[in-house]
DNA sequence: ACCACCAATGCAACTTTTTGCATATCCCGT
DNA sequence: ACGGGATATGCAAAAAGTTGCATTGGTGGT
């Protein structure tokens, strides 16, 4: 759990409105962390109701009013509080992999295509991470000092699609393997 | 969501009762599916509610009596149904990711230590994965041909391990530039 | 003219997972 | 003799996350 930490955190870095958030999730951290917008709301709310956030309404004439949270000096010391506690090892749960391992009961034609979806989805989410990398290295020495953190993370997602492509070439090698009768030979 | 499928693969494979599952969770199957006992236990009772599986009482005299719980046609069912739906791609949530983003409102020290608890992780779960790599090896063809399913999710285990320690690697050098007055140099 | 998407927020119900507590016996090491 | 770990199961409450529904107005494409 912590959606809670990485509400402040984003909001330490720049505050916004929950909506504005939940774009942040999507494009910028959706490597490392989800969340739909029913949850950064209601998170929202939870986290002023417990002093750690504050807000001003803003009305706005062509568009909906919102609201606009940053943290209070309570939410600062909360998130310095996080920073030094211990993180837990990530748990992973894959879907994916629970098919693949049972694929032994269904066809490899379901599994290829099964397959073929993922990498295509892994592949845009490297494409577009390796879009930022360029961007990174584009930007001033200062800009780029300020921004090393998360560019670590950026560095993370990137390893861990190319890892996983790499991976899913295996798969397919092996898939192949399975039922190699289907192609006839010489091309 | 799937703890429901992966408890009825597992049991399709070889029937078990709730304690004998959840250590197949944990040893086996701990990194790509994790599930605590509690969860494990209330999931099959669940299942046999919804009749997809059924349970007979043993007895036993040293030990705890155990339910020794197997699939029912019904069970077997819906997992063929199961393998034959596309699956969701994973949506990662990971907190080391969070706290790193916000890595330059603490200390170095502090992520430098938090690195290295996790790196240690990662190392024992890759060598205990490696391992399990070099007994597959060792089996005779048709065993190996039983498990090559398995095998590849096994694979998708180490290649991400692998490539976790390469990416922590990468973390360390970062995290040395940002304090290079501490060590003295000429060793 | 209509449809879809962006901006913006939220409630209610549900599912999934975690945390805390509870219990009972056996075996192994110190 | 005593503590800890393995064996074995479970309830209750809380936390975290998902799904479905609802609203309002502008802007851009066909």
């Amino acid at each position: 759990m912590s959606l809670k930490h990485a509400i402040l955190i984003l909001l330490e870095s720049e505050p916004g409105s929950g909506y504005d958030l939940f774009k942040r999730f999507k494009d910028g951290l959706g490597y490392f962390w989800n969340a739909k917008h029913q949850q950064v709301y209601l998170e929202l709310k939870k986290l002023s109701e417990a002093g750690w956030l504050a807000f001003e309404a803003q009305t706005q004439d062509t568009r909906p009013d919102k609201k606009n949270y940053r943290l209070t000096p309570a939410g600062h010391a909360e998130l310095l509080r996080w920073l030094g506690e211990p993180v837990q090892p990530n748990t992973i749960n894959d879907a994916l992999l629970v098919k693949l391992y049972a694929g032994a009961h269904t066809s490899p034609d379901n599994l290829r295509e099964e397959m073929q979806r993922h990498i295509a989805v892994h592949r845009k989410t490297l494409d577009s991470l390796l879009s930022i990398e360029r961007d990174y290295h584009g930007l001033p020495a200062e800009q780029r000092h300020a921004l090393r953190m998360p560019y670590l993370t950026l560095r993370r997602g990137i390893l861990g699609e190319q890892s996983w492509l790499q991976w899913a070439e295996e798969v397919e090698h092996a898939l192949q393997d399975t039922t190699p009768a289907s192609t006839p030979p010489g091309k």
